[in-house]
DNA sequence: GTTAATATGCAACTTGGTTGCATATTTGGC
DNA sequence: GCCAAATATGCAACCAAGTTGCATATTAAC
């Protein structure tokens, strides 16, 4: 189980041309192991062995770049990290918070159309949507 | 036209049941001569006279739950505020912004339709779109 | 004008995020 | 496996956004 995710991880920095370090091969695994978008520091508590700050930042900013981790901007104050899976060029799923509860979920199987530029000259190359309401569990 | 901003202001705070202060007409006259979110600070430099940076965050705050203004979350690590303009019950304009020159642009006349639950329990109540790609100037 | 309710200003603080620099690690060629 | 160059890490010091407690000032309502 941990031998795969390693072997994921691995693959993954190979693939997008990364060294393959221990901060970014365990923080890697911490994404595999979270469903919803993660803080920096949900991610620093979720290492086995404590990193530099400094260190879990600049990680996440080489993994934004290779573009195997998006940022998604939530209610919060801080930014929200999560790996790039089921994300198309165009649109990364939908992120939805409940208002009563405040736990954000990943909705991966609802699909938006990307909004269609209006008459004047903006083209539209990526969508981001947030979604607010009730989830199951507080209905 | 500086005096009938004043009295729009009045007139929101009145309605909103919240003392008119110097403060809270000061900043609502900052966001009816913008056409785009502002950050707190950008804010504060506009202000005629400067403003405590904690007066500046209360009256965003108490502006906020009446719903006279709201946040966006864009790019950056700073929030953005702008006034709760052409915004219905459930969804707000979606914001544009350039990747090739940063500015972002309320696109006010785009009207996206209310994403629909998928089968699951999740009640959507409302939704905020952000939108990237190249603005007219860029193109 | 008085008073209760509420907002402001100040200062001190918390925390997310950044930066410079010396040291450690990875990788690729041999 | 060893070496050098490239790159990443850790540390410490820093900046900026946002928060909080408290004394003082302002507002609204009578």
């Amino acid at each position: 189980m941990n031998a795969k995710k390693q072997v994921r991880a691995r693959e993954m920095l190979k693939s997008a041309h990364l060294y393959c370090t221990t901060p970014r091969l365990a923080i890697l695994q911490v994404f595999f192991s979270s469903n919803s978008p993660l803080t920096q520091d949900q991610i620093r508590r979720a290492l086995p062995d404590r990193l530099d700050k400094a260190t879990v930042y600049r990680t996440l900013t080489s993994l934004l770049e290779a573009d195997l981790v998006h940022r998604a901007y939530l209610d919060e104050r801080a930014a929200y990290y999560e790996l790039a899976t089921h994300c198309g060029p165009s649109q990364c799923h939908p992120h939805f918070t409940c208002t009563r509860c405040g736990q954000t979920h990943c909705l991966l199987d609802l699909r938006i159309p990307l909004a269609q530029s209006p008459h004047r000259g903006f083209k539209i190359l990526r969508q981001q949507v947030r979604l607010e309401g009730i989830c199951p569990d507080c209905n």
